[in-house]
Parts: C-alpha cells; structure tokens; sequence
DNA sequence: GTAGGGTTAG
C-alpha cells in the first residue's frame, strides 16, 4: 500500500502539471478504495458517455487514493485523452503503462496506437505498433491502417494492409472501413474498386457501414450512377446510406435528384436529421424551391434543431439564393454565434443581388469580430465586387489576401478580379493578370475575359480569349454562342459561319441550359424547345401571345439596336428562361413576383425579352443565373450587363 | 470488465 501511494505521488507530480490545465469543471467522485477494479467500472461509464474530462479527473484521483492502474484502466483513459485530442497527456500515460508493466497487453498497445493518431502523431503508433512482439492480431492493424488514412497517409495504411495480408493475417470488416475512406480521391478509386470486389468476395456486402462508405467515395468520385446502384441494392437502409446518398446529389450540383429522394424518404417513413436537412436545403438553393425550404425550416423548429450552427447556414444559403435576402439577413443577424460560413453565404447573397456595398461593409465588419477569412469567403467579396462595379475595393480585396492573410489566389478569385477590370473596361489589365497569374489559368478565367470583351466589342482580344477557352472547356456551348454574339455585333458574318462550322463539326447543338421555375412547392424544370411539360400548349399559347404584345412595344434592345433572331424558327430556339416565365404567369396569381432560375448565365436574347415583357406585364421578374439575380420591372433591368 | 468503423453547410 505504502508502495503504492509512494509510486503512485510521483506519477502524479508530473501527471498534475498536465492535467490541471484542462479540468474546467470540477467533478466529484465517492469512491475512496485501493482496489482498482471500482475505479475502473466509474471510468468505464464516464469514457462510454463521452464525459472525457471527468474521466481524466477520476484517473487523477484513482492515483491520489493509492490504486494501481492495471490493463483494464488504459484503454478508457487513452481513449479520453485520444478524443480530447491531448498528446502530452497522452504520452505521459503511455510512460505509466511502460513502468506498470501493461506494454505486452494487445488492446493496451492498440489503445496507445489508436491515441497516438488521433493527436496526429502517427509515426508514435508506428514505433508502437513495432514494439508489439507478434504481430498476428487483426486489430493492432487495424488501429494502424485508419490511423494512417485518418491523418492523409493512405498509402502508408495500404502498405500496411499488404503486409498484414502477405503475412497471413485475416482482415475484417472493419479492415477494409478503415481504407475506403482513404479511396474517396480519383487517383485512388481503382483501389477503392478493389476493396469493393474484395468485401463481396469476403461476404462482407451486408456491413451497412462499409457500403455507406462506398457511396460516399463513389459520391466524391463523381460516379453518381455507381453510388445509387449500390444504395438500390442495400435491402435495409440506415439514416446515414439515405443521407449519404442526399448528401452526394446535392454536393454534384443534382438538386432534383435529391427532392426525389427526401421525398421516398418521407413516404417510407424514414425520420430526417440534421445531415438530411443540409442536404435538401442545399438542393432548395439550387431550385430556388422556398416553399420546400421553408416547410424544411419548420420541421427544424419544431424537431428542436433551431440551435444547429450547420442548418441555420444552409437556411441563410437556401434564403439567400431564392431571393429572399430579407429572411436571410433576419437568420443571419439572430445567429448568437456566426462562424466563417454563415459571413460566406450572407456576404454572397448580397453580392450576387448586385448589393455590393452591403457584402463589402458585411465583409469588414467579419474581419473586425476577428474571424481569419478563407479563400471561399474571398470569392464572395470579390465577385460582389464585381458585380457591383467596385473596380479599386476589388483589386485591394485582391491584395490584403496575398499580403495580409497570405492565401494564395486559385483561378476562382482571378475570373473575379479579370470580371471586375473587365467591367470598368481595363482590358489590356485584365489580359496582363491572367499573364502573370501563378496558377494555369482555367475556363472560367478566359471566360470572364471574353464576356468583357462582348461588353467592349473587342473582337480581336475576343478571339484571343475563345482560342484559350475552347482549348480549355470544348464543350462548354456559352463560350461559341458568346463569341458568336461578338461576331453580330461587328456585323462579321464570316466570323458567325466560322463559329457555326466549329459548332457543327464538335456536335455541339443542343442547349445543355434549364431553367426552372417554382410552383405550389413543385419545382418545374425546362429545357429549350421544351415539349414535355403537361402544360406546353398552353405555354406556347401564351409566349406567342407575349411575343405579339412585346413586339408591338418594340423590339429595341438595351443599346436601342433592333434585335434580330440568327436562328431559324425551329423549336430549339425557345429558350428555357422563356418556357418558364410563359408556365410562371399561366400559374400565378396577378400580383406574385416570379422568380426563374437558370442554371448557366442568361444570354443576351433572353435578357431583352424578358425586359420587354415587363413592360407590358405588370410583375417583377427575377432571373437568377449561375453567378447573380436580374431585376426586371417596368421594362428596366437591375443590371444591363448581361455578361 | 479491455482495443479498431460510416453521413453534414458557404
């Protein structure tokens, strides 16, 4: 006993040092023995209730009253240091298992290891795992393998897995979930496809959490298809294989996808949480659909969920993005605590309302509560900049990122800031910074700058640009009808032919452009020369009635030019911002304002017409494309730059 | 009485 205590008194001079700086609250405990097995039942409880701290003040006491911790009193300890993420303190337990003899005890050693990589020292696990005397034992790998993928070291844990297999070791399922989420890049797919094959041929299809894991790689892949046969095929589906699933739709952009799918979800009766809502509410952004996302935000309420940081995001987001900056900002202003993201959505609403000023006041303002800004937040700024004619407080925003916070600019920030010079004009600018760019400028870079040159009529500069940007993205049909738009402009008839021919000889015909409008909580898409709608006759009916009426107003564009369609009359040539707007005013009552969503920016044409109709039409229309919102009313647009 | 695992937002 005397032993003990004296043993036990120095351990705990060094442990105390540690330990006291992060007890906040102090606990109190009844047990008064020397045996340790009471002491090891209380830690036990405390380590499986997530009450971590305690546990680390019962271990501290459990020294103090003179008890011997044995191999059954590490693995909660570790693990509460491991979850609590403090390596000193981890490491200081990792003497007293040396000194109390315990280093032989396997789940001792995997407790270490699995403690080592959650502090992130990985290379303390590895001298570990070495030390262990035979290394037959599946869960001494397995600890290793997550350990290494958890900290980005996934070749290291498959190394480790060929080892484990060359030396006979079996693997199991929980093996193989320690590696897929290491396969959720491109360059590692083919080994995520490996270890699928691998768990069918092992029998180990039934495990719910490797096949969510498998969605979830094959989601970041982009392999949609391959993720949904695999959920079709899971006969008893968890909460986390629907919302693994929700989640992937919405994060490639498949916002209907994911309507469906919560919708299945509620008719069998399966309870959404709170990763299900941020994922439908992304899905309602993208729509435009308010009405799904406001039923969305009710159930939010009423489940108790209203204090989730991550939801209130996603309604600020969802709000923003259909429009409603109003109910946006009343979220946002009644946040107690605003993280990062909830600044990016607001700040981005706004600037793609075309309130730059506001974005940019918000913007100072984030940086004054001290938050560190990121490079996404920065994207926000610059493009409310851009689209709100700030040329200098762009270009300095551009500046204070390298200097100040020293983020390094990717090609998103520079389409911004190539917009924002190309607006106000500075072309030979704008063409200098992509120059001096320290990143391979992208598509979207060269595009920024070819829609300034359509703004400017720089035909010569324009050609420059469509040459990099076809290179870039062939397929990509806004870039041929733009440059096409610069040709007619510039009256250059030979230059259409040309962007025709090119257009013909890479099959490039169809629109791949849908709008979409919201209705009675149903999201209806179009694309052009839509004929599938069950109301298309109607829709036609009525956009030859708005033709008729506009053109008897005029068919003047904002330079007062008349327009003139290029195309033939064939059915392809009905644009899907049209097909919307003719559904919208079939479909609302007098007095509603009609919001239209477009997934890639509105063209020129669409633009004119819709300015048109709202002269003769008494609403407001809103359009909302890829980067910001149109106004139109009384036949004038909030921002005439189409491009 | 002991160790290893899955899904979230801008």
């Amino acid at each position: 006993m005397t032993r003990h205590l004296h043993k036990n008194t120095r351990f705990l001079s060094r442990f105390n040092t540690n330990i006291t700086t992060i007890i906040t609250k102090s606990a109190s405990f009844t047990t008064i023995t020397t045996t340790t097995t009471p002491w090891n039942t209380q830690l036990r409880d405390l380590s499986k209730h997530g009450q971590y701290y305690n546990a680390l003040i019962l271990y501290r006491q459990m020294l103090q009253f003179g008890a011997t911790p044995n191999a059954f009193t590490f693995p909660f300890i570790l693990k509460s240091s491991a979850s609590l993420s403090l390596p000193t303190t981890g490491k200081q337990l990792h003497c007293h298992v040396i000194k109390l003899g315990c280093k032989s005890e396997p789940f001792v050693l995997t407790a270490l290891m699995c403690m080592y990589c959650k502090c992130k020292l990985t290379e303390h696990a590895q001298k570990v795992f070495d030390e262990i005397p035979h290394r037959n034992l599946t869960v001494c790998y397995n600890a290793l393998i997550s350990g290494y993928v958890q900290n980005d070291k996934f070749l290291n844990g498959f190394c480790l897995f060929s080892e484990m297999r060359l030396r006979g070791v079996e693997f199991n399922a929980v093996t193989i979930l320690g590696l897929v989420p290491g396969c959720t890049v491109p360059e590692h797919l083919w080994l995520g496809m490996c270890l699928h094959c691998l768990n069918v041929k092992c029998g180990l299809e039934n495990d719910l959490a490797i096949a969510n894991c498998l969605i979830t790689m094959y989601v970041r892949c982009g392999l949609m298809e391959l993720a949904r046969r695999l959920f079709d095929h899971i006969p008893e589906k968890g909460l986390i294989t629907w919302n693994a699933m929700i989640s992937g739709y919405a994060q490639n952009g498949l916002a209907a996808e994911v309507l469906e799918l919560y919708r299945e979800m509620e008719l069998l009766q399966v309870d959404p949480d709170a990763v299900t809502f941020v994922g439908v509410l992304s899905a309602c952004a993208n729509l435009g659909a308010q009405k799904i996302g406001f039923e969305v935000e009710q159930k939010i309420r009423s489940n108790c969920m209203w204090f989730n940081i991550f939801l209130k995001n996603a309604l600020i987001n969802m709000y923003a993005r259909c429009g409603n900056l109003a109910k946006a900002r009343i979220i946002f202003d009644e946040m107690p605590e605003k993280t990062l993201v909830s600044w990016t959505a607001i700040i981005g609403g706004y600037g793609m309302h075309g309130l730059g000023n506001t974005a940019v006041e918000l913007f100072d303002k984030m940086i004054k509560t001290g938050i560190q800004p990121d490079g996404t937040v920065f994207v926000s700024v610059l493009s409310a900049c851009s689209h709100a004619g700030l040329t200098k407080k762009g270009l300095n925003y551009l500046d204070l990122m390298k200097r100040e916070y020293g983020l390094k600019p990717g090609t998103e920030h520079y389409s911004c800031v190539v917009d924002l010079l190309g607006r106000a004009g500075r072309l030979e600018e704008a063409r200098k910074l992509i120059e001096s760019m320290e990143v391979e400028p992208d598509g979207a870079v060269w595009g920024a700058l070819l829609g300034a040159c359509k703004i400017h009529k720089k035909v010569e500069l324009a050609e420059l640009a469509f040459n990099k940007v076809v290179e870039l993205e062939p397929t990509n049909i806004g870039y041929y009808v733009l440059l096409s738009n610069i040709y007619t402009e510039a009256n250059d008839s030979e230059g259409i032919l040309r962007v025709r021919l090119m257009m013909r000889e890479r099959k490039l015909k169809k629109d791949p452009g849908y709008s979409y409008f919201e209705c009675k909580g149903k999201t209806h898409l179009f694309v052009a020369g839509d004929i599938g709608h069950p109301q298309t006759k109607d829709i036609y009916k009525m956009l030859n009635r708005l033709e008729d009426t506009v053109n008897e107003h005029g068919r003047a564009d904002k330079n007062g030019q008349e327009v003139i369609n290029q195309e033939p009359p064939n059915i392809m040539s009905v644009h899907s911002e049209r097909l919307a707007i003719a559904f919208a005013l079939l479909n609302t009552e007098i007095g509603t304002d009609i919001l239209v969503i477009k997934n890639l920016r509105i063209c020129g044409d669409c633009h004119s017409f819709v300015k048109r109709v709202s002269k003769t039409v008494d609403r407001l229309f809103v359009v909302r494309d890829a980067t910001r919102f149109h106004h139109f009313r009384n036949g004038t647009c909030s921002c005439n730059d189409y491009w």
